[in-house]
RNA sequence: UGGGGUGUCGCCAAGUGGUAAGGCACAAGGUUUUGAUCCUUGCAUGCGUUGGUUCGAAUCCAGCCACCCCAGCCA
């Protein structure tokens, strides 16, 4: 058995996690091997430009671009844009964003299948020249009444034996304008009859007088996904094209048209400079597409949660989009190691939120700078401190990484501690601040409760407790100090508001038939606002990152988009793991 | 009830006739100035099911069962 272990460097230089095999991986080094393709390695990530990207895209762009990277291949980008009508710029130019975000980098230009509107048209006219393509009259409810069903065959249109001579005539005619929307169509001409309803005399061509994002008013016929995705992939010179496993049925198509024009034609059609290996046509392999739990990932429920102001946007924190995520504070290594981990396969499965989870905290634990701050504060006096004491700590950026090098920490006599760092009637194993007991506060000294103060309605005020100076970066003498907590400087505290995000669906399946309103199944509190939090000053500093493990709460970044001059604003990208 | 697929630990997943990788989750220890990280250990006599072939089967064969996809001039 060889070793099938490696690793992949993507161009921002980071190296994830390694590889393990699976079925496309191996089939291309089959094809390698046997040289199928003169050893060459291309594929290419075709979205539709109508929609943002998110997840399940993000396993598909990890696979087409790293199975051409880690063969010194080439991935193309290409806008799968036929039909306009679902289409935009602002979709087109979000997913270049996102794709370069994630750290990849596409060979050459971004291809439109649109760039090849005249070359299909070319194409279509040799099919009809050939006999293997009629323009038919049938109205779409017509014609789904000749296609049959699941269990009966189809019937032939009554256009299907139209002249080559005719076809020719009123295809130009289609393309010239001279035909309403809707009122007739280029099928290929296969087999009414065929099991696999795709091949019952699909479409190739419809009337659409549109306007397109990048063809404008040029054409007001559009080629369908299937007669344009198969040649499109030819013209490129497109080796492994890989899709879904909803697209399994439409593979012999793909092959069909692909095998009904003139290889000659298609190869001198193609982009690949002229041929010291012979022309091989593309091939198409389907995978699983990628579903998470308590998530949805199907472009019309999410704009539905968009359009409906479910969510505040397509860039929510909650949403599965890549925009989403980023802004969450998920970061591009993060989530393809996730899909690294996820692998590929054939099997219809739905992963465990858990393991992007673990993802992003692998990720950010190694990379996040530390900070500390207090959610709740509630505030300590440390009574043995002159009332003007200032001292200034010294604590390292990351516990195991040096370079990361080190910040300042200001320590005054007032400080504030977390609420739920102190507790009056301790569970059994409670290992923060209790009343008469003792507990270090991160990085400085230990302290002891020596005073609770409270109001006339028995609510906590302020803690009074006496610091013990001789602990400083050593252990107290005598005793063993278990807990740990974190704490902030009342006075030169910098105040900002922590926004708090939980997944946005209460049950496993959001995306389940039996769900007819996703709002049914929303989390209450997929996001708590707290605005009195009081954060370390060092992440207002010169060049200070825009994102921190606040200890022992977990990671946390900035929100650009939020956040003011006078008004700071962070994310809870993930909670720590917490198994107490 | 036509066609195409898929079934390996709670969740992913490797494995392609030689006696069940790995990750997540979980559990138990250890280290720790983050109840984090890290480390160690445990976790499928079993591969949808029933038969068959074989010295030997998750892998080959047959039947059965379950689930997914397809009847857009969407992709």
């Amino acid at each position: 058995m060889t070793d099938q272990k490696s690793a992949s460097t993507t161009v921002d230089g980071a190296v994830d996690s390694s590889t393990s095999s699976n079925f496309i991986r191996n089939k291309i080094a089959d094809d390698i091997k046997q040289n199928k393709h003169g050893g060459r390695v291309h594929t290419r990530f075709p979205p539709e430009p109508n929609g943002y990207l998110h997840i399940g895209h993000a396993k598909s762009i990890c696979l087409n671009f790293g199975v051409a990277a880690e063969n010194s291949g080439l991935c193309n980008l290409r806008f799968d844009d036929t039909n306009p009508e679902k289409e935009s710029q602002e979709y087109v130019d979000a997913i270049k964003d996102n794709i370069s975000w994630l750290g990849f980098q596409w060979n050459g230009d971004v291809r439109y299948s649109s760039n090849y509107f005249e070359q299909l048209y070319a194409f279509a006219v040799q099919l009809i020249e050939s006999g293997k393509a009629y323009v038919c009259d049938l109205s779409a409810i017509e014609a789904r009444e000749y296609r049959g069903s699941l269990t009966e065959p189809g019937r032939n249109s009554p256009y299907r034996d139209r002249s080559i001579e005719e076809n020719r005539g009123l295809f130009e005619r289609m393309r010239t304008g001279e035909f309403a929307d809707g009122s007739c169509s280029l099928r290929a001409k296969i087999d009414m009859a065929a099991p696999n309803i795709n091949m019952r005399d699909p479409v190739l061509y419809r009337i659409r007088h549109i306007e397109h994002h990048q063809t404008g008013t040029q054409w007001c016929i559009y080629p369908t996904y299937d007669y344009t995705h198969c040649l499109s992939d030819a013209i490129e010179g497109i080796t492994h094209s890989l899709c879904t496993l909803e697209f399994e049925d439409h593979r012999p198509l793909y092959d069909w048209i692909l095998h009904a024009l003139e290889i000659a034609s298609i190869a001198g059609a193609s982009d690949l400079e002229d041929t010291d290996s012979k022309y091989v046509l593309p091939e198409q392999t389907e995978f699983a597409k990628l579903k998470l739990n308590y998530t949805i990932v199907g472009k019309r429920k999410l704009k539905e949660m968009v359009e409906t102001n479910v969510v505040t946007g397509w860039d929510d924190p909650r949403m599965p989009t890549l925009a989403g995520m980023r802004r969450r504070g998920f970061t591009a290594a993060a989530l393809r190691n996730f899909c690294e981990s996820v692998g590929v396969a054939r099997s219809d499965s739905i992963v465990d939120l858990g393991m992007l989870e673990h993802a992003i905290r692998d990720d950010l634990d190694k990379n996040s700078p530390r900070a500390m701050c207090v959610l709740n504060p509630v505030t300590v006096v440390l009574t043995n401190l002159p009332d003007e004491h200032l001292q200034i700590l010294s604590m390292a950026n990351h516990p195991k990484v040096d370079e990361m090098g080190r910040r300042s920490v200001p320590l005054t006599k007032r400080v504030v501690i977390d609420r739920s760092d102190f507790e009056e009637l301790p569970v059994q194993g409670f290992k923060r601040l209790i009343a008469g007991g003792e507990v270090r506060l991160r990085g400085a000294y230990v302290i002891k409760c020596i005073d609770v103060i409270k109001d006339g309605a028995g609510e906590l005020i302020e803690l009074h407790c006496s610091v013990d100076l001789d602990t400083l970066g050593k252990k107290p003498e005598g005793r063993k100090v278990k807990g740990v907590i974190h704490w902030v400087s009342e006075a030169k505290g910098i105040p900002l508001t922590v926004r708090l995000y939980d997944r946005l669906f209460s049950v496993e399946n959001p995306e389940s038939k039996d769900i007819e309103d996703i709002r049914e199944c929303l989390n209450e509190d997929s996001l708590i606002e707290i605005t009195s939090c009081i954060a370390e000053p060092s992440i207002m500093e010169e060049g200070a990152s825009s994102s921190y493990q606040f200890e022992r709460e977990g990671y946390y970044c900035l929100d650009e988009k939020e956040s003011s001059e006078n008004k700071l604003v962070f994310n809870r990208t993930i909670t720590l793991r917490d198994s107490w």
